[in-house]
DNA sequence: GCCGTTTTCGGCCCGACTGTTTTCAGTCG
C-alpha cells in the first residue's frame, strides 16, 4: 500500500474522532503522524515488515499498531468502525471555514447533522434559531461558505500558479510607500507543491492604514478577516490571501512566524519553552516579561534562530521533524542553492521546439553563474525536431555558438522518446556521439506498470541515456504520472550511470522531494534543470531546487554542482569503459 | 496518543480576529 494511502487513513481517524470528541491531543497526533507518512521516503510497508515504525518520532505504540493492521488487512478496524458509526460525509463538515470542534460536535450530537447537505437543510430550515454558537451572521456566512464549497473552492493550487500571483500582489504591496518590506511566506515559501493560500509578511510603521488598504486592492473580491496587524481577502480566482503587518524590526520574527510550518512552530516552541524562551511572531521573548521585549535583535531569521541557540534552518526543511534537533546541535547541512550549479543541463531552443534562439539564453546563464548550458532540443525519428538527418547540421551550428561565445560552455544534446519497443526515438549510434542524452518516456503509455517499467528500463539499458527527464509522468495538479515501478527504474538506473532530473518545469515539478530522497538513498546521481523552452523560463530551477531541499540534498548529491566534464564521466558507463 | 539533559505522569505553541460574548469562547493563522 501507498504511503499516501496509509495518511489518509490516519488523517480520517482524527477528523472522525475529532467528531465523536475525543481528546485534542490524541487527535493531533494521529493528525500529526499523516502527516509525517506523507513525508517519509520509505515505504511504510516496509518499514512495518522491519518493525523499525517506532524509530519515527511522533509515532507511537497505538500508531505503530494502527499501521501493522493496515498492512496486514488492509483496513483499519479503528478506522472501519468510525466510519460505520457516523459515515464518512461528516468530514465535509471540516472543509466548511467556521465550523470548528465545537460547532461540528454540537451539530453532530445535538442535531444528528452528518453532512454539508444536511447542514444546509438545518440552516434554511431554520432549525438552528436556538442552537448555541449559530448566532444569525454565523448562519449567513455558513451558507456563504457552503455555496463557495459546493463550487470546490477550498482546492489547493499548483505551486507555479500561486507563486506567480503572489508575486504580482508582493510587487503591488511594495508601491505602497509606508510598507516597508514585504515576503511571501507560508507553504509557497516552503516550496510546498501544492498551495492553500497566499500568505504575505508585511513590515510598516503603519500597520492598520496598510491593513486596511490592502483590503482595498482592486483583486480583492472579498474580505474575510479585518484587523489592525492582519487581513485575510479572496483574491481573483477565489484564492485566499493573508497578510500580517509588523513593525519593521520584527521582520525576521514575522517571516519566520508565517513560514512556518505550523508543526515547525509548535516543535521549535516547545523546546525553546523548555529553556525559558517563548517564540512567537513577537520575537523570542521570556515567559514572565509581561512587557514582550525580544531577548535581541529581530530582523533576520537567522537572528531568530540564534536567539534560542539554534543554527538557521532553511525554509525547505521546516517541517516540525529532524531539523529542530539538528539545528539545535548545528549540524544541519548546507542545502544544495542555485550558486552550486555549474550547469542548466535542459534548456530548448528554436533550433527545435522552443520559442527562442539560442543566443539569447547565453547572457541569462551568465548571470545565473553558469558555466556551461545543455542544448537538449527535441530528437526524432520521424516527428517534430532535430531529426538523424539533421544531426550534423545541428552538431555544426552548435559548435559554432560554442565559439562565438567564450565565457559559456553551450553542449549539443538531445532529448528523446522511450519509444514502445524501449528503443530511443533516434539513430543509436549517434546519440553515443553526444555528450549528454535526455530521454522521456514516449507516446502509448500502458495502465500496466510492469509494460511500462519494462519500457523505461529498456530505454536506460541502450546505455546512451545520461538522463531521465519527467521519471513519473506526472502533471502537477492534474494527474500523477503512469503507473511504474519505481524502485526498479532506480536500480537501473544506477547501475547504467543514468541521472535521474528534478525539472523546474511548472507542468511538472518531476521528480518531487520524496522521489528526489528515494533515488538519493538508492544511490542515483540526479540533476536540477530548469526544462525552459525560453529565457524567463531559467529562473523555474529554483522550483527543483526547492524540491532538491525538500530532500535535504546538498551539491555533493547533485551531478550538476560538478564542472561539465566530470558530469560526463559519471554518466553512462557502458560508454565511459 | 506521544514523550522525557528537570518528568514514565502530566503536560502538550502562541497570538489575532470575530461575534457565539459583555469578560470570553471559538476559530484561524
Ligand atoms: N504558531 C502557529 N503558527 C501557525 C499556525 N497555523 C499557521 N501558522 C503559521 C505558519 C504557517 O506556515 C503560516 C501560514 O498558515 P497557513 O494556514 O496558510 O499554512 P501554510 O501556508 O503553511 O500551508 P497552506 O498551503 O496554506 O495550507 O502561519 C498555528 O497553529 N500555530
Ligand atoms: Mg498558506
Ligand atoms: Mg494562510
Amino acid at each position: 500500500m501507498d504511503n499516501k494511502e496509509y495518511a489518509k487513513i490516519l488523517e480520517e481517524i482524527a477528523t472522525l474522532t475529532r467528531v465523536v470528541g475525543d481528546s485534542f491531543f490524541r487527535v493531533r497526533a494521529f493528525s500529526r503522524a499523516a502527516r509525517l507518512i506523507e513525508d517519509l521516503s520509505q515505504p511504510v510497508d516496509e518499514l512495518v515488515d522491519a518493525r523499525r515504525l517506532d524509530l519515527i518520532d511522533g509515532i507511537g505504540e497505538s500508531i505503530e499498531e494502527e499501521l501493522v493492521m493496515i498492512r496486514m488487512t488492509g483496513s483499519s478496524p479503528r478506522h472501519q468502525e468510525l466510519l460505520d458509526r457516523i459515515g464518512r460525509d461528516v468530514m465535509e463538515l471540516w472543509e466548511i471555514p467556521g465550523l470548528g470542534i465545537k460547532r461540528i460536535q454540537l451539530l453532530y450530537q445535538e442535531y444528528g447533522i452528518a453532512s454539508v447537505a444536511k447542514l444546509k437543510e438545518a440552516i434554511l430550515a431554520n432549525k438552528l434559531l436556538n442552537a448555541p454558537h449559530f448566532g444569525p451572521s454565523i448562519q449567513d456566512k455558513l451558507l456563504d461558505e457552503i455555496s463557495g464549497w459546493e463550487r470546490g473552492r477550498g482546492r489547493r493550487y499548483p505551486l507555479p500558479e500561486a507563486k506567480a500571483l503572489a508575486e504580482s500582489l508582493r510587487l503591488q504591496i511594495l508601491e505602497n510607500p509606508d510598507v516597508k518590506r514585504a515576503e511571501i511566506g507560508g507553504s509557497i515559501r516552503r516550496g510546498k507543491e501544492t498551495i492553500g493560500d497566499i500568505d504575505i509578511l508585511v513590515t510598516s510603521s503603519h500597520a492598520a492604514a496598510v491593513s486596511s488598504w490592502f483590503r482595498g486592492l482592486p483583486e480583492v473580491i472579498e474580505v474575510i478577516q479585518e484587523g489592525d496587524t492582519r487581513s485575510s481577502v479572496r483574491v481573483t480566482n477565489e484564492i485566499q490571501c493573508d497578510l500580517r503587518i509588523l513593525d519593521e524590526h520584527l521582520f525576521g520574527a514575522g517571516l519566520h512566524y508565517f513560514t512556518g510550518s505550523k508543526d515547525h512552530h509548535i516543535q521549535m516552541r516547545l523546546r525553546s519553552k523548555k529553556l525559558g524562551l517563548k517564540i512567537s511572531e513577537k520575537g523570542v521573548t521570556l515567559y514572565d516579561d509581561k512587557s514582550e521585549t525580544p531577548i535581541g535583535p529581530m530582523d533576520t531569521e537567522e537572528e531568530v534562530f540564534a536567539a534560542v541557540g539554534m543554527q538557521y534552518v532553511p525554509p525547505e526543511i521546516r517541517m516540525g521533524k529532524d531539523e529542530i534537533r539538528l539545528g539545535e546541535a548545528h549540524s544541519i547541512p548546507k542545502l544544495v542553492e542555485r550558486s552550486d550549479l555549474t550547469c542548466d543541463p535542459h534548456v530548448f531552443t528554436d533550433l527545435s521546439l522552443g520559442r527562442q534562439a539560442p543566443g539569447e539564453f547565453f547572457e541569462a546563464c551568465l548571470a545565473a553563474g553558469y558555466s556551461t548550458v545543455v542544448l537538449a532540443e527535441k530528437g526524432t525519428l520521424s516527428g517534430k525536431g532535430v531529426r538523424p538527418g539533421d544531426f550534423e547540421n545541428y552538431l555544426a551550428r552548435v559548435r559554432k555558438l560554442d565559439e562565438s561565445f567564450a565565457e559559456l560552455k553551450v553542449v549539443a544534446g538531445l532529448d528523446v522518446e522511450i519509444l514502445e519497443n524501449g528503443l530511443l526515438d533516434f539513430d543509436l549510434r549517434l546519440l553515443a556521439k553526444l555528450d549528454w542524452v535526455v530521454a522521456r518516456m514516449g507516446k502509448e503509455v500502458s495502465d500496466e506498470a510492469e509494460e511500462n517499467t519494462q519500457r523505461v528500463m529498456w530505454g536506460i539499458e541502450t546505455g546512451l541515456v545520461s538522463c531521465l527527464a519527467h521519471p513519473t509522468g506526472r502533471h502537477l495538479g492534474v494527474d500523477s504520472g503512469y503507473p511504474l515501478y519505481f524502485d526498479e527504474v532506480l536500480a537501473c538506473a544506477r547501475d547504467f550511470g543514468t541521472a535521474l532530473e528534478m525539472s523546474g518545469n511548472p507542468q511538472e515539478l518531476d521528480l518531487n522531494a520524496v522521489l528526489a530522497r528515494k533515488a538519493r538513498e538508492a544511490g542515483v546521481d540526479l540533476v536540477v534543470a530548469s526544462g525552459a523552452g525560453h529565457v524567463m523560463g531559467l529562473s523555474q530551477v529554483e522550483y527543483a531546487l526547492q524540491q532538491a531541499r525538500r530532500a535535504w540534498l546538498e551539491p555533493k548529491d547533485i551531478l550538476n554542482t560538478l564542472p561539465f566534464r566530470e558530469m560526463v564521466g559519471r554518466t553512462r558507463v557502458l560508454l565511459n569503459r
